[in-house]
DNA sequence: AACGCGCATTGACCTGGATCAATTATCAGT
DNA sequence: ACTGATAATTGATCCAGGTCAATGCGCGTT
């Protein structure tokens, strides 16, 4: 597990990975924090062999909805998705955001069946992997198996963090608390963990924190005003990350 | 798989499988709910051997809290668990309520620690099953690792249903929903749907709902009033659950 | 550059459920 | 059976954030 202090630059050309659709695992920028981490070279030449590496996905299309037959679970290869429950009459959560190296569909496996959509927020590509070709490896390779569980658990401890977040959070806790959710993830991928792009719409972002778009927006103006943030359309600026940690709670 | 068809009474005694700590997998009542299903008779033998019968826990006591240090993974085995998430200011949310067959602890796999605690409602007591060696197992035992994948996949699943309650459905349906959850889990365990004790306080309640206790309360009296439900203390009953389905949205 | 359209912001007002406060049940321990 | 502590109910009031409405902005299209 070496790489794991080794930490370089992940994407020196982002424009170049996402057009490389067939690189291999091992040649993937995301490498580090995918699923193949800890696999053996040729274990990992077998799982390379699965994976079908999609054509990318435009802004606002569906990777699944509740109705597509449960196949795969799939790895945001660029760009970034949402997912959403739904109920009969209309209303929806947006129950989360994706990024590159972040596994969709996971609470599909007990049903066989995908219970939530997934919808790209930009332009994005993903890996696809087969459910089935899966299982059938974690019978040879137990480290992919211990990887698929860890995935699953970190989704779950996320998941228990949402649940916090929503019951007792006030909107102000709600909405630092996202932005240095984002920020830290940017960061883990490279990027800046002070300026990124919002790329879903603060409705996204009010219905994912179970507010309303207005209250979102004054949340913003006022974080503008206290010199927290600096937001210009989708562009935002963390300007005084230590006060939004405060204020989370 | 044919057990699955083979429905038969899971308690005929209770009290007689409270105290019958050291039932082997094959014989436990809850066998058809729980982590074994599935397995090759010789693996489930193995496994037996491994698995930590524990004394029973009394109200309140914990089960492990986010200083235990991470070794096992529980499943219920008879009585029932609350879970939580707290912030370091004190305010805490119930992520879950547990019942004999449920998993407890999943969500520490991850980290390889627990970052939320776990508490006895009443008289309680668990299988424990220690990581570490269900890990070496599933190596082994493919279809070990496939349930337990089901399993996390399972309450991944539940959560994402609890997000889009917490920040969607309103004070009535969230409490008329959680109602016939907790019913259709009781049924699944052989008792009924109508009639079952709320092993959890109205705080309890309302805080996994995003609720005051009060509005719980309220709730309640509402219900009753309207012939709903009828309530004696910790004994529910209810009288119309088609008018409760309906009220869940 | 003008148009159209969905997204975002801002203001005014309203309300579901929180909070505060006061009883009243329930129940575990002696 | 008594008793103190805790849980639950009920009522009165309040407010964070929702809803409604109007306007503004950005951006892709022709």
């Amino acid at each position: 597990m070496a790489q794991l202090n080794n930490v370089t630059p992940l994407f020196k050309d982002l424009a170049k990975v996402e057009h490389e659709h067939n690189i291999a695992c091992k040649e993937c920028s995301l490498y580090r924090l995918c699923l193949p981490l800890g696999l053996h070279s040729n274990d990992l030449a077998q799982l390379d062999k699965i994976i079908k590496r999609s054509q990318s996905y435009s802004r606002g299309q569906a990777l699944f909805s509740s109705d597509t037959p449960f196949k795969s679970i799939f790895v945001v290869r660029s760009g970034s998705f949402k997912t959403t429950v739904q109920a009969s009459d209309g209303r929806e959560q947006v129950t989360g955001f994706y990024f590159p190296g972040e596994f969709i569909g996971m609470d599909a496996i007990y049903e066989q069946a995908y219970k939530s959509s997934a919808k790209a927020l930009e332009s994005s590509s993903v890996c696809e992997l087969p459910f089935e070709k899966l299982q059938e490896f974690g019978a040879t390779m137990p480290q992919l198996q211990v990887q698929m569980m860890s995935r699953l658990s970190k989704e779950l401890s996320g998941d228990k963090t949402l649940m916090f977040l929503l019951g007792k959070k006030t909107a102000e806790e709600k909405l630092a608390t996202f932005l240095l959710s984002l920020s830290r993830r940017f960061q883990d991928r490279g990027f800046s963990a002070r300026d990124f792009q919002l790329t879903m719409s603060r409705g996204d972002i009010a219905n994912h924190l179970g507010l309303a778009v207005e209250t979102v927006s004054r949340m913003f103006t006022r974080f503008q005003d206290e010199g927290l943030i600096s937001l210009q359309g989708k562009a935002i600026s963390l300007t005084d990350q230590d006060k939004l940690k405060q204020l989370c709670g």
